[in-house]
DNA sequence: TCCAGCATAGAACGGTCTGTCCCTTTTAGG
DNA sequence: CCTAAAAGGGACAGACCGTTCTATGCTGGA
């Protein structure tokens, strides 16, 4: 658990690295998570990132890979750092704190603009499409996460748990963007802390 | 408060009902909040709810003020069932109580694609745009309600009190459309239990 | 009855979006 | 150094989008 390696496969052809492909994909996820996925056009992107049509037609199939790619690179992003606190702090309540200060942190971030994963559940609802079965997959791994570190904690019913810690995740998430992100915050440290206490 | 009628002024000239307008604001609510408003274009609701251009134009402004009417038509309707909650039960834990299951019931209801309001704002960032602001305006009123709610209870803290539970509200929600709506109702059910317990 | 106002039908507009294609220039590896 | 791949820079098509306009049909109230 928490290799944070497994949703890597690519084509086996091709390109993978090059400057161009990562000055989009880094343009997109900006854009796309500050203004919306649909209220970005590619054009938009290829002219911030600085990089030819050709060129992006060739590194991405479309605008959903491109889209994807933004997913995948949050994805790892937050797989890293659960993972980097897992080598950290071997303890399932410490490890549970620390999940929680780094989400509430992130919300009171500046620039959050909501959970990347929910905002683009909302522009994507269609359950076969890629997108949306992409979120799916992380939500998923991160709920089975938090069941993992309450079964360790030794929790009497670790899904409830779980479902608990990630309904306040979402909640601060919601709230941090569409409300006090300080209140927010308060509300996630002191419902996992209960959480955890409780067990 | 609980009035249900502060959002309304509307232009002083003017058409107001019609079966044309109530037909699009119809179809439009189903289309917006089943496909996301981006993903819509105005011709499709003209066509589904079989109105001309012309019709549609004079109505409304353009498409956002016909996102706008969704928008509101859907906040007048959970204003309309909050009140109707609170002119039945007295008792703020027996309306928390009441409230809290009526979110449940909605989470766990055939077609629940998660809260149209959550979702256009994933959909509209701009704090200054309309629909964003209909959003912010929405969801500062149902704060506020459990405010109250919390300090007729006699709470300590009625505002985190409130905050723990738009969290869990917004949380479930979330978790009703992107996972098992089943589990999500019983956590919010059974953290408002507890936050109505603890007081 | 007549007419004002609302609804309809349909064409047309400019703009933007995704995606394809072509050609030239730059870059990097053998 | 030479060549093949990558990137740049456009032009372009086709679709859709939101919007405006005109001409016409329908209906209810004075």
């Amino acid at each position: 658990m928490l290799d944070g390696m497994s949703t890597t496969e690519e084509v086996p052809v091709l390109i993978r690295r090059s400057a161009a492909r990562d000055r989009l994909v880094g343009t997109a996820s900006r854009l796309f998570y500050g203004e919306g996925i649909r209220g970005v056009g590619v054009d938009r992107v290829m002219a911030e990132a600085d990089v030819a049509r050709g060129t992006f037609y060739r590194h991405f199939d479309g605008k959903e890979d491109l889209v994807r790619a933004y997913l995948e690179g949050a994805d790892r992003q937050i797989r890293d750092g659960v993972a980097a606190v897992a080598k950290q702090i071997s303890s399932p309540a410490g490890f549970l704190a620390a999940v929680a200060h780094g989400i509430g942190d992130e919300v009171c971030g500046a620039g959050f603009r909501g959970c990347p994963f929910i905002n683009a559940a909302a522009e994507y609802p269609d359950p076969q499409n890629v997108i949306h079965q992409t979120v799916l997959r992380h939500r998923a791994w991160f709920r089975e996460v938090l069941v993992d570190a309450f079964r360790r904690l030794g929790a009497t019913s670790h899904e409830q748990s779980a479902d608990s810690m990630m309904a306040l995740r979402d909640g601060t998430m919601v709230a941090g963007y569409l409300g006090d992100a300080q209140r927010a915050r308060a509300v996630l440290l002191h419902g996992v802390t209960a959480l955890v206490a409780a067990r």
